[in-house]
DNA sequence: TGTACATCAGTGAACGCGCGTTCACTGATGTAC
DNA sequence: TGTACATCAGTGAACGCGCGTTCACTGATGTAC
């Protein structure tokens, strides 16, 4: 008898939820749990097992029903970080391009995506510079393919139609390390001082600028 | 009396240190020893002040007669590292630039640095995307700060003269994010893969390319 | 130079605490007949 | 539909451990006379 289970509360109207279900939705919980801790400051590494449970309303050992150790949970947020740059492309995509101004809008777009997932970005800054080797990797893979899906939406579009795919994907690699290394800087603007934000976001877009810029004049070798 | 004392250890011909050589001694122990545990792969946040001490050779309470707390002593190693850039600038002018493929060569420079003082950049890499607030405040101003005397090296040599100081600041900005960047995977390469590291470096020359072309096109607002 | 006293870097024992992990258990969900 | 048994997510108590911090102390260095 779970002592809190909030996740279990159902009307009389929802089917009952299947034992799979339930443990899916604990497991929720404890990333979820994860991350507001992350967001709260602390700093994946920082963590504790029983601080996590404890956030999720769970016991302690129920942790070892869903996860090996702390590190697996690290992994499992990286592949939701992921996921949510992904989202972030798909969103782009759907939305299209603003029309005049095209990078500021874009890098508004992402600084906003960013503010709304803060502790999926806090917790990817951090640690891809530095966690646990494993999960240093596993950032790095998922950086590289989210890459890819950049080059390949940027040869979609026509852009740079004259580079090679590999330096498309050197160049949107650049750009990734950029991107990431802004959501750091972007994520520790304290709220109410616009004026810094504005700047910090200025220098993000003639960085970004600087890097198209050359990518336009690149000759391959 | 301490268990260990081969800081104080000398001939009869050295002049008796003086107690506050000695206590600076020991301050060094304790940040040399905090290096050591974090070359080892731990990472800052990971350290705890008995284990620092125990590597040091001292009793765990003679660690508050050098630092109010961890953090404190996280602050001295940002500081060192901001004195191990400036040292890699320092060196380049020295040595001057090589004649012919400037920037694979400065690449190479730059990559034998790191490996040389591996546990510094594995600090800085690492926590510069987040340990404490008060630490990457720290390393960023540090950055800006190398970024600066990189700028106006720049400037010196005649490099990018059409630039103002502001773009020339934001571009340099730019590189050392990326050397950073590029440090982490450095030093994340298994030793023994030259092959790997090898194109590590490529794609790293190609970047810091990219950005330059971008620079030496760019024109101000 | 010698003596008496002050300073203070480092000691080591002690404390209470939160940690990760283990274990036998409970009781709801699921299945076989 | 009803019954008997199996499964297994989650419990809660217990464990030993390393942690940060405190404290009165020691004894070498430093200073005043």
């Amino acid at each position: 008898m779970p002592a809190v289970k909030p996740a279990t509360a159902r009307t009389s109207e929802e089917p009952s939820p299947s034992r799979g279900e339930l443990k899916e939705r604990t497991r929720q919980r404890l990333i979820d749990a994860a991350l507001a801790l992350i967001g709260g400051g602390s700093g994946y590494t920082a963590l504790s097992l029983r601080e996590i449970t404890r956030q999720a309303g769970v016991a302690p050992a129920a942790f070892y029903r869903h996860f090996k150790d702390l590190d697996e949970l690290g992994l499992a947020l990286v592949e939701m970080g992921g996921v949510t740059l992904r989202r972030l492309l798909r969103e782009a995509r759907r939305d299209g391009i603003p029309p005049t101004d095209m990078l500021r809008g874009s890098v508004q777009i992402y600084q906003r995506f960013v503010a709304s997932r803060s502790e999926v970005f806090r917790f990817i800054a951090r640690e891809r510079g530095g966690g646990s080797r494993a999960i240093r990797n596993a950032i790095r893979t998922e950086e590289s393919h989210f890459a890819s899906e950049m080059a390949q939406d940027l040869r979609t579009l026509g852009t740079l139609p004259d580079l090679s795919s590999a330096s498309l994907q050197m160049i949107c690699g650049l750009i990734v390390a950029t991107m990431l290394n802004a959501a750091s800087d972007i994520l520790d603007v304290p709220s109410g001082r616009p004026k810094q934000e504005q700047e910090l976001l200025e220098n993000f877009v003639r960085q970004l600028r600087v890097i198209l810029l050359g990518a336009s004049r690149w000759r391959e070798t």
